[in-house]
DNA sequence: TTGAAAGCGCTAACAG
DNA sequence: CTGTTAGCGCTTTCAA
């Protein structure tokens, strides 16, 4: 049997006062040698000596307390809707190492997309001395969460949602162009009957995309059919479907399709193969968000790839540069996305 | 312009004292009161005045202090390679709702697979005052960051890995089990010839689904050809590639194949294709993990299921209770993994 | 049942 | 260049 009791007391850390004693130096020459902002004002050898104690010691310095002590955690909250949904790890991955560069954390909580548990966690985050928070949550407006940070004054950076407020700062894709790149895509293949599975009216980028899929099909002279447009219930494969039952419940004829993203493409090239319809051969298919794999279904799916890492990263520096001076104007960063031609889209017939 | 220096100083929190001041008692007393385990020694009447003027107040309790005074932050690390890659955030999301319900959080680092970084994270994460470590990470033994863990008396819980130390508890998915099914899938088609794409030596899955290929054949009274396996230098769809060329290159037929993962699987898929073998008819392929969207590419991958979000939530579990109790004895739980047979085999011609 | 007091580990004036 | 001192907000003995 080994002793875990023992164990457990092996766990307490050396702290900067066993350091000083080591040295023979005060625990507030330590901490100066130890910060490197203040190394200057100490005598090169005690720094040394310090330093090298620290190594030996095995010294960690307790976080926990700077921060209580300076009000500054050095963390960042993000909240999105769910992890699992393969679009938000990149955006992840792009945070959490801007923030590294910068020696920040994130800790990510997931709302599953209920505005009241966003609250709780913007709280719970709150008393984990969160310095900001990045939120990639699809909801347009009225959201109580982002409502409650700005009233407190803890800085809050968006990706892909709306900006009702200009006092915040955004990151966010541009759907306008994504969109008219998918038209002009479809266009120059002669296609004139598009069809557009639009997101959630609630959601920014459902909103945006429509209103994008509008003035595409405008400026190239092709008629827009409201018969054609149909607002899926979710961003989900299955909702997918249903858009393009509701769709072809018109009666209404079409030879391409937009899917606001790629699960709602999915849904509806599950929805057109149950009717018989071909892509590209009867319809061409367009998605959007360039998912992992989406390049290797059949057929490999024609979709605007989004800079998700790019979004994430340049959150985080805009969320840094306001953390170190909240005074910093609120900025909004447009990132291109980039069409990618792949099967599911074909000349006209 | 909006006075913004207004709105930061407004963010200072209500504390602990003013909600004494404010209910005309010690702060101990609200203290006692705002704890859950401790308010049965306060007055009924006292703590529903507290309780009311903390709602008021909208007090949030600094949970960096009262780390830094009990020495428990109810905040773990979770180590893994990369985000990016889709089998992680299914783990993580298991990981986290198990720890949310217990008031937890988590904290995520990325190594990319790189050993000395690790050890540096789990320093920053002992700084973040850490209580335990759930780490996903591929590698089998030889870990420095484990080590140091265990060292420090750290409660650390492994996902997927080796435990060469006995005394460090793990969840793994049953790898034996997986790769039988595999074997007894494509044995029962008839196929004789089977080759075996590898994970690296240097990981735990690696080693594991080799060991089971060659006892699952044994098994099933089929040949065990050295020739037929070739171990990957990672696991990338490149690295399949590579695996696929190498195995071509011994000029030993097979007519099927089963990858350590789905990349490696894809991988291989490709090789295949550029070789001019077609899958399912001139080689049936087996993968491992079932991500996501690989039922939809051509053709849809026959794969064995982890129960990823399942072996998270139970790493999670876990390492709460031996959080709350680090006597408890150290435990390995062992998940199921299902075959999900889909069109990439078929009977051998 | 409540109050007093000490202190977790660290930083940052202020002195020297 | 280095030491002194005073807390950050909270919990927890010890007294009353």
């Amino acid at each position: 049997m080994v002793d875990r009791s023992q164990r457990v007391s092996a766990r307490k850390a050396t702290t900067i006062r066993e350091l000083a004693e080591h040295v023979g130096v005060h625990i507030s020459t330590v901490s100066r040698a130890l910060n490197p902002e203040t190394r200057n004002l100490i005598g090169p050898n005690v720094v040394k000596r310090v330093l090298a104690a620290a190594d030996a010691l095995g010294y960690v310095p307790n976080s926990m307390a700077a921060a209580l002590r300076t009000g500054q955690s050095r963390t960042v909250g993000i909240l999105i809707p769910d992890l699992m949904n393969p679009v938000f790890p990149p955006f992840i991955r792009g945070i959490q190492d801007a923030l590294d560069d910068a020696g920040y954390i994130a800790i990510i909580a997931n709302s599953d997309g209920d505005k009241e548990f966003e609250r709780v966690i913007v709280q719970k985050m709150q008393a984990r001395f969160v310095a900001g928070l990045i939120t990639a949550t699809a909801l347009y407006r009225d959201d109580p969460a982002v409502g409650e940070c700005v009233d407190k004054g803890i800085p809050i950076v968006l990706i892909n949602r709306g900006v009702d407020n200009a006092d915040i700062s955004a990151v966010v894709n541009d759907d306008r162009a994504g969109i008219a790149a998918a038209v002009a895509h479809l266009a120059q293949f002669g296609h004139r009957r598009i069809a557009h599975v639009a997101g959630p009216l609630a959601t920014y980028t459902g909103i945006m995309r429509h209103r994008a899929f509008v003035e595409a099909m405008q400026a190239n002279g092709l008629p827009v059919d409201e018969n054609l447009i149909v607002f899926a219930s979710g961003y989900t494969v299955p909702a997918g479907r249903e858009a393009l039952a509701a769709l072809r419940g018109r009666g209404t004829p079409f030879s391409a399709l937009i899917a606001a993203n790629d699960q709602l493409a999915l849904g509806a090239l599950d929805g057109l193969s149950e009717a018989a319809l071909r892509v590209p051969h009867d319809v061409s298919l367009v998605g959007f968000n360039d998912m992992p794999l989406v390049d290797r279904i059949d057929p490999p799916l024609t979709t605007l790839r989004i800079q998700h890492y790019e979004m994430g990263a340049a959150a985080a520096r805009i969320l840094l540069d306001e953390l170190a001076d909240p005074r910093l104007e609120r900025r909004t960063v447009m990132l291109e996305p980039r069409l990618i031609v792949r099967r599911s889209t074909a000349p006209a017939a």
